[in-house]
DNA sequence: CGTTCACTTGATTGGATTCAATGCCCGTGG
DNA sequence: CCACGGGCATTGAATCCAATCAAGTGAACG
């Protein structure tokens, strides 16, 4: 992990499971993993980026969200929630429509990653997740859709293979078809720029997140 | 369709979509689609089976997932519920602790369908899918699971595939190949027997929904 | 009685996986 | 300082699972 060269005085070595803490807030480095008693039903990302997990007995995983700063996000039984970055997650109490609110928004988001999954090409699903990616982790210095945003990428190429349901190395041949074509630039692995969104959004298969 | 042969006096020739009307019972013929202004938001299926799903621009189809009676359900923007047979659906009020039962019990299913697509093979994928519909539309005499049910499989090959992203030649393959091999039995292809429930989930890949 | 629609089955193709090798960055320790 | 090892990413070649293409069957219906 190179992203950040945050210097944390001896963090390195801890226990990779955490558990949360009765009150507020929850400060992760890379790679922990959130195990929560259901005390704090919701919580959301104050800042950093997890990934909720599912795993099948064999140990196939399936991430079924990257949950970026601002959204909200529960965890139960057989899901899990793992820090891709240094993170800071706090439990929330919502009025009831904001709930219901959020809850929407889950499934609205699961909804449109079933369809991926289902049904989008290869090529679609990455354009898919970096459009998605962008949205949730590109600087919006205006309230406007970046058209040309550089943002880090959390995720390696493993999290968005278990993501979009495709493999490493197919991940790795899109990134880079997708820099060949212009639609996107990076130089480090996790330092995208958008280059041509319109197109992005068309090889998406025409859903913007 | 040939599933039920409850004559129903000059009902074919109708438009295929339908209001939701403006209080209760909401009576569907197979092939219906249900489309709902937000005055109901929230739904339960008293009888017959119900598949909600969502389109690409070209066309394509995603079918996030299968609705039996007692399943409570909503549809929001590009969402669509349509009727796989025969079909009554009512609107609900809910207390908002059910609401949030509800809530959590979709989103569970939709992660668990977000594992089945992006990680299981196509004999999982139907193997899950047959467990499931016989948990969802076998009569439960007994409040046991039934452990040699047969059921009708509301849902015809086209929408398998589309609900477990695969394709009708996969899916017809694939049920034929469980009956070869004595998991399931069926003469009619939407008449399902469970022969072998144990190994039916061996072969769902160790999920029991 | 011909048409249609859902399903089945076989042959072939193809997109993504798997297998394999290499490069790069970085932290570690001789 | 530099050799070493591990983790992540890239790239190429071979393989395979499911898709596609192509008939063929059978039940329902006008």
């Amino acid at each position: 992990m190179h992203l950040l060269s945050i210097a944390i005085p001896g963090a390195s070595p801890v226990p990779r499971r955490l558990r949360a803490s009765t009150k507020h807030n929850q400060f992760l480095e890379p790679r922990q993993t959130l195990s929560i008693e259901p005390s704090a039903e919701l919580l959301t990302v104050e800042s950093g980026c997890l990934a909720l997990s599912h795993y099948l007995p064999d140990g196939r995983r399936q991430i079924s969200d990257i949950v970026g700063p601002g959204r909200v996000f529960s965890i139960g039984a057989d899901c899990r929630a793992e820090s891709l970055t240094y993170s800071s997650v706090m439990p929330v109490d919502m009025p009831s429509d904001a709930y219901v609110s959020q809850g929407r928004l889950m499934l609205a988001r699961m909804q449109a990653h079933a369809l991926l999954l289902g049904r989008k090409t290869a090529a679609e699903r990455v354009a898919t997740a970096v459009l998605d990616l962008a949205r949730q982790f590109a600087p919006r210095d205006r309230p406007s859709r970046p058209s040309r945003a550089t943002f880090i990428l959390y995720p390696t190429r493993a999290d968005l293979a278990d993501w979009l349901g495709l493999t490493i190395e197919t991940i790795s041949r899109t990134l880079n078809a997708f820099k060949r074509t212009g639609l996107i630039a990076f130089d480090r692995p996790e330092r995208i720029t958008i280059l041509n969104q319109p197109a992005l959004e068309r090889a998406a298969g025409g859903t913007t997140p």
